[in-house]
DNA sequence: ACAGGTTGATGACAGCTGTCATCTGTACTG
DNA sequence: CAGTACAGATGACAGCTGTCATCAACCTGT
């Protein structure tokens, strides 16, 4: 029997996958929890085989909790559910050690499905967001571009980014500049956004 | 017994969530849905006593679903269901005719319940979103405001809003200008993030 | 020691942004 | 009818943005 905890901040998916999962012969749900806190206090307390973690919750999210895991509780392997299949997510997730990547559009039979295989030892990575994880390679950015637009958000003034990566204004919109034009984006806001989607950030 | 289709784009989701509510002795999913397109399509070759519908869905939303759903099929009545319980989302939904609005926060259990009392020709708001709802009233924003705030992207500029809302553009900087006094914002895309988020977009 | 790449800074310039005062019509209201 | 509110336009002005050419330090390899 694979014991698991599920951890998702949507209280309606939560409910139903966990109904869902143990309805499983081989699968039962030990614990519920919907942010990053409840989940880490639901491992401690109940040593789940696995742990199914959603990557946007509230407070601690589910790379975070994966990372204090893989360090704490050995005993618990993750699989990370996300939304968007975005590379930088799944980056993150891997760094994390997470053993399992599913996104919400896999149908709840592979889900089970890959719990046993995670439980089993196995990976298991959404085949989708595989293929596109190759664009992370491809990122034309430099790390000072990188770094500059980690910084802009919808109301930040070349001062202001200037300030947070300790250089100057001037060369703070030379990089911007540089990015710009690689990514074909006619503002410093699309640039960043760009950059988000591809999970470059 | 009550027939239902269910739209929802998160496969995950709505697989857990069909499953889940055809347990319910009283309730049976006669069809399900990925799109708007798709659950248009369902509810025509069905013709269901309730529509389940995501607000967020690609191609046409849940809203608008709704809306055609009230003119050509009477005899079904719709549940909208939503993530953020933002109160424009509530405001477009019940010009829509929904009869039922639910946020993703609320168990499965109520879910049924909700079916249950549309079915018997009641209507049900989320309770916490009835009351945020006031904002509605709060929204400081003049209708010609919200216009040029609704073509606010990353990218565009003050020309780009002006041809899609057949304004000058110094015109439309002066409404931008006053959205975002009233929105304490610095910059347009800012004052259109705050106005998203109040769902007053 | 010297050429060449990287990192950073500077100054100049056109163009856009935000802000404000002001001037039209136009519709509503007493 | 006069008064008033409102949508829309205009012009001016400071400040920021994006772009570019240029310059000064550094490493780094030969």
């Amino acid at each position: 029997m694979i014991r698991l905890i599920l951890a998702e901040d949507e209280h309606l998916t939560r409910s139903a996958v966990a109904t869902l999962l143990g309805m499983e012969e081989d699968l039962t749900v030990v614990g519920q929890a919907a942010t990053g806190e409840e989940a880490l206090e639901a491992i401690r307390a109940h040593r789940p085989d696995i742990a199914v973690l959603d990557i946007e919750m509230p407070g601690l999210d589910g790379a975070q909790v994966a990372e204090h895991v893989a360090t704490h509780h050995p005993g618990t392997r993750c699989v990370i559910l996300t939304r968007h299949a975005r590379p930088g997510v799944l980056r993150r997730a891997l760094a994390a050690k997470a053993m399992g990547f599913v996104t919400k559009n896999t149908p709840a039979a592979t889900l089970a499905q890959v719990i046993r295989t995670v439980h089993d030892g196995g990976r298991y990575v959404d085949p989708e967001l595989a293929a596109t994880a190759l664009d992370n390679a491809n990122c034309p950015l430099t790390d000072r571009e990188l770094d500059v637009l980690r910084q802009v958000g919808p109301a930040s003034t070349a001062d202001d980014i200037a300030a947070a990566v300790h250089l100057s204004p001037g060369t703070v919109r030379n990089y911007l500049s540089s990015a710009m034009r690689k990514l074909q984006a006619r503002t410093r806001t699309e640039a960043a956004a760009h950059a988000r989607e591809h999970g470059w950030l």
